[in-house]
DNA sequence: TTTAGCACTCGACGAACTAGAGTGCTAACG
DNA sequence: CGTTAGCACTCTAGTTCGTCGAGTGCTAAA
């Protein structure tokens, strides 16, 4: 589709443009060296990549930035492999030698440090509790009307929440179902332990309680909170506003105001890592207008083969691309490796 | 001190520039109505006012903006009491009819809703699970090396963490372990927990178990978890982009970076309740340049008599002390009602 | 004591101008 | 025929300059 001469072109404005955030000129282009054409032969080509749609002109005497297309071919043909630098490789390493134990916190941590290591916005998707199964169920009374429900995962994640108990189950008649739930119950997945409970557990249950339903009706509030238990972390929101692009408080804030909705967040996590390895969405593929001018990279890790998080990095659509890529994929592999080892 | 056509005046330029955040010059203040007097008159109290150093001016043909010390005395002196609006008594009825339990839930979505009412950013110190005693503790294993401790509070408050457990300590010595302590140290307020550990369990437990050391080691580490379990929750941090002066990117970046440094804003907070009521801190006085322009006006929140946790709002100096102050109090003591309720 | 009057100050705003970066086109070149 | 030098043209960013108006401080009159 396009040139060998073209795609140098195309690469040296992208590459000029990610580091200055200036439109780019023929001339400045000519006199890099590595691509050996005159200012006149370069425009000409310009030319013909703003008529194919990869470039665009912000006003006539300007020079050329790349367009949304352009980042794209870019990202998908002409974005170099980027090793790490020594830097990176030691944060990354020193990272990696800590020692840290809940999954959740260590995939947090790896999060501020990506939005360290790349002067980006880091979004971390912690990791699910959904496919991971039941370690231990607790209920424990706080006083008359209230419990404190437990979940533990296999994992060793801790769900917990309060929930209201009738008067009339009284705390023994509550530990013999807890007791029985934990000895059904234990290793059951996470999802499947609401239909586990009413399906199997039900009727044994009868048997042993007098107040079933008020007893199933605390369990299902219980249990509630198991299939969602998935948290959000952002870190190095504020990297945001060092981009020029960011510079004016009425296009940031659109953008921070986002940070705050964590629902749609996650939302946007969970959709931009559909596919497996690194995703990259670029401005309006964002699906969110207020994402128009920046590009979501993510990654997902897993434990134990079983994907359970996404991390991502946000910055203006005038990212590194190539750095933060060859990062993000090296960091979620080693992710994946730390949380799937044996403790 | 001030006389009193003085207080007038200042009062009337503290409200007419938190309303603007103009300068606000001598005809104007005329203008107004409630101070009958000309602008030549108003212009001399102006100069002797500024002398005293309740006022400064920006530059000479400019009006008058309250000092640091203007503002401190307005809010000492001259603030008017506020009662809230309908709508805002309606907001706050809402949310107090809401079905919430855990406390820190309750709290977080205090913080929400006082951003929401005020337009400004809400710092929330969660509830300290440090005067609160011990209502169940759990060691749970998860694999041959880890084990996730639970801490279960008598305000159903739940911690957790993993803890690493050498391979000689078996799980039914852990099982003993756990029901020892959960024998003794319930009830146990939880800053005892640790000396309550050393002193008065050690024995016993040398007697019940083989591998003392390795599990007092568990234990301390299980334990430490307990001390600062205070969690910080901001909301409406980017009310603080709407505000006139810092519509530069440069005059928030020092803000908002602030607002991801966590301890540092516990910290803070944790020094600013130390008063009982409502304590405003104004510019300087927050000990944090980042936060020179900006006033902090705090009130502590108890549970059953103890105080807790802390609520804030943060906006800049220039802000509607006596609106917040009146919201402020009133959402403060409902919490406190509230959340020592009989659940 | 208060106020009207007045000269003065200073920033905000807009118009006019300039400099410079970059373009597109044409014609010459190898 | 592809490439390049040359040139007229365009558009923005920045500067200067003058004007306007809000606001002041001071003086003198009420």
């Amino acid at each position: 589709m396009l040139t060998e001469r073209q795609r140098m072109i195309l690469t040296a404005i992208v590459d000029d443009y990610i580091r200055s955030a200036e439109p780019v000129g023929s001339r400045s282009i000519s006199k890099r060296g590595d691509v050996g054409y005159s200012p006149a032969t370069i425009r000409n080509e310009m030319a013909d990549l703003e008529e194919l749609g990869f470039l665009e002109q912000p006003h006539t005497s300007a020079g050329r930035i790349p367009s949304h297309k352009g980042y794209r071919y870019y990202v998908d043909h002409l974005a170099p492999l980027n090793l790490l630098s020594s830097n990176e490789l030691k944060m990354m390493k020193t990272f990696f030698a800590e020692k840290l134990n809940a999954a959740e916190q260590v995939a947090q941590h790896a999060g501020t440090i990506l939005s360290h290591m790349t002067n980006y916005t880091s979004i971390l998707l912690g990791p699910e509790v959904f496919h991971t199964s039941l370690r231990h169920f607790q209920l424990l009374p706080i006083n008359e009307t209230t419990a404190v429900a437990i979940i533990v995962t296999s994992t060793g994640q801790v769900e917990s929440r309060t929930v209201s108990v009738p008067a009339e189950v009284s705390v023994s008649e509550m530990e013999r179902v807890v007791n029985l739930l934990n000895r059904k119950l234990a290793g059951v997945p996470i999802y499947k332990l609401k239909t586990a409970l009413y399906n199997e557990i039900g009727q044994e249950m009868q048997r042993y309680v007098e107040h079933f339903e008020e007893l199933m009706k605390v369990l299902d509030e219980a249990l509630e909170g198991g299939s969602d238990g998935q948290r959000l972390f952002l870190s190095g929101t504020t990297n945001m506003l060092n981009q020029p692009e960011f510079r004016d408080v009425d296009k940031v804030k659109s953008i921070l105001d986002l940070f705050e909705e964590t629902p749609t967040l996650m939302r946007m996590m969970a959709a931009a890592s559909s596919g497996t390895g690194i995703q990259v969405r670029i401005g309006t593929e964002n699906d969110h207008e207020a994402f128009a001018n920046c590009s979501l990279i993510t990654a997902t890790y897993a434990i134990e083969g079983e994907a359970v998080g996404t991390i991502g990095i946000l910055g203006p659509t005038r990212m590194e691309y190539a750095r933060v890529i060859g990062i993000l994929d090296i960091l979620s592999k080693n992710l994946t490796k730390f949380l799937s080892r044996p403790h």
